[in-house]
DNA sequence: TTCCACAAACTGGCATACAATATCGTGGTC
DNA sequence: GACCACGATATTGTATGCCAGTTTGTGGAA
């Protein structure tokens, strides 16, 4: 066991008390968060020394991470030129919004059959602190209890496959989600949205809780010229150059 | 490099000549092939260096490419005690043939708008060949050109991320498919079925296509009492016991 | 000044050695 | 005879070293 020197890790190395995680699992997750909170963002290279030295743990756990992240999808390989976090073509973005958007639509259905009391409760709280948030344009905020309701929804399916791949592909697309939920008033027309998809799932209409998330996480109306707008805006050509 | 002596490995050590993939992703693809065979069932234990002796590799590639596996969910950690193939619940396998349905539904109707003349005769020849199978009753065949067919829609979609997500899930529920190919008379109904389908796509007709899809995947009719049938006959006590 | 070639450093891939922990068997005791 | 405890063994988790392929920088020649 190394000792941790003054030389700190950037990163926390503490252990959560919840429970002894492996390393590589350990590693998994906070990779997985530090790209969903933005800090890594897609093409950045991952070099496997640095991010063992950023751990603090040697390399075999850190490239079994990256093995299981790969496997996601989240970060790609590149042959022997490294990994690096999966960087998403234009086509792949509309791709992706239009499995989300089934995959939502299909757990807002079946939560409206299935919800819990209590997960009643949590998104209806979850509701509430969009709105806050919406209100007191606090966008970051907003991000966080978006990514809840939507998380009580899939939990409130029932359906564990459907939770996974749901959260699976949710962290792929997030850095790009980001973007669009910091769009001007993306944030104020999410809330009536949200409000109706939730009604819809108290009183039981599957039907309909389906068919409004479908619309609701659908970026191929207004979402697209404006996502496309906000590319334009700040220059991010790697995505543009796909539309050649 | 180990040279191999006269005690051969049981699988094949050839290098596929298209590409020099690492060792790694080679056993990936060889035990995904051996589960999607059957060649080894959910529950099985997947010994580290039992694998490895299997495959002529070391632990680590073995070790990293069950981690890839872990998270596409096609095998399981139970913490220390190993790894071992995903054994899916009842609820869990009707959750996934659920999730199935609606990715297959989409798939079709993506293809339904985008698929291309050579994806067309590759569709007729995979329906072709089920049709062909399916008269002198032979399951594993039928069971090849029915991968097949659904393959060649999900690449039809032309959506790169769709057919990803849709081609893990089925590699997972795949033993399961296998059993449910095999039931008398599964292989026949799946023909008109599979028929309409394609008519449907080739006449670009989007909302039947999926519509068709959808309940030809879906296990909730038919299928799933159909199956509890071949599982009680059967005995497999492990997928019975969530039902108490 | 520019371009090519060669070398050195870097980076990922694999194997092996070591550490930690769980499981199973055996022996002893009640 | 049965149950518990302790140790041997097997298996997973982690670290490290070596090798191969790639990239980059430098020097020389055109």
């Amino acid at each position: 066991m190394k000792i941790m020197s003054d030389t700190s890790p950037s990163a926390e190395t503490v252990i959560l008390p919840g429970e002894p995680e492996s390393l590589s699992a350990s590693v998994v997750h906070r990779l997985e968060l530090e790209i969903l909170k933005g800090q890594r963002k897609p093409g950045d290279r991952l070099d496997e020394r640095q991010l063992a030295d950023h751990f603090g743990v040697s390399r075999t756990p850190v490239r079994e991470a990256l093995q299981r992240l790969a496997a996601s999808g989240l970060v790609v390989s590149r042959g022997r030129q490294g990994l690096q976090v999966a960087q998403l073509s234009l086509a792949d973005l509309l791709d992706a919004f239009s499995v989300a958007a089934e995959m939502e639509a299909l757990a807002s259905a079946q939560a409206a059959r299935r919800i819990r009391p209590d997960q009643h409760n949590r998104l209806e709280a979850a509701h509430q602190a969009c709105s806050v948030a919406a209100n007191i344009r606090d966008a970051e905020g907003f991000y966080e209890a978006n990514l809840e309701f939507h998380e009580t929804i899939a939990a409130a399916s029932h359906n564990r496959i459907l939770s996974e791949e749901l959260r699976r592909l949710t962290v792929k697309i997030s850095p790009y989600r980001r973007t669009i939920t910091f769009q001007p008033g993306r944030m104020e027309s999410s809330i009536p949205e949200h409000e109706q998809i939730m009604q819809a799932i108290f009183r039981g209409d599957a039907a309909q809780a389906s068919q409004l998330m479908r619309s609701h996480v659908t970026l191929l109306g207004d979402g697209l010229s404006d996502l496309l707008h906000f590319l334009r805006l700040y220059g991010d050509q790697k995505l543009l150059t796909e539309l050649a």
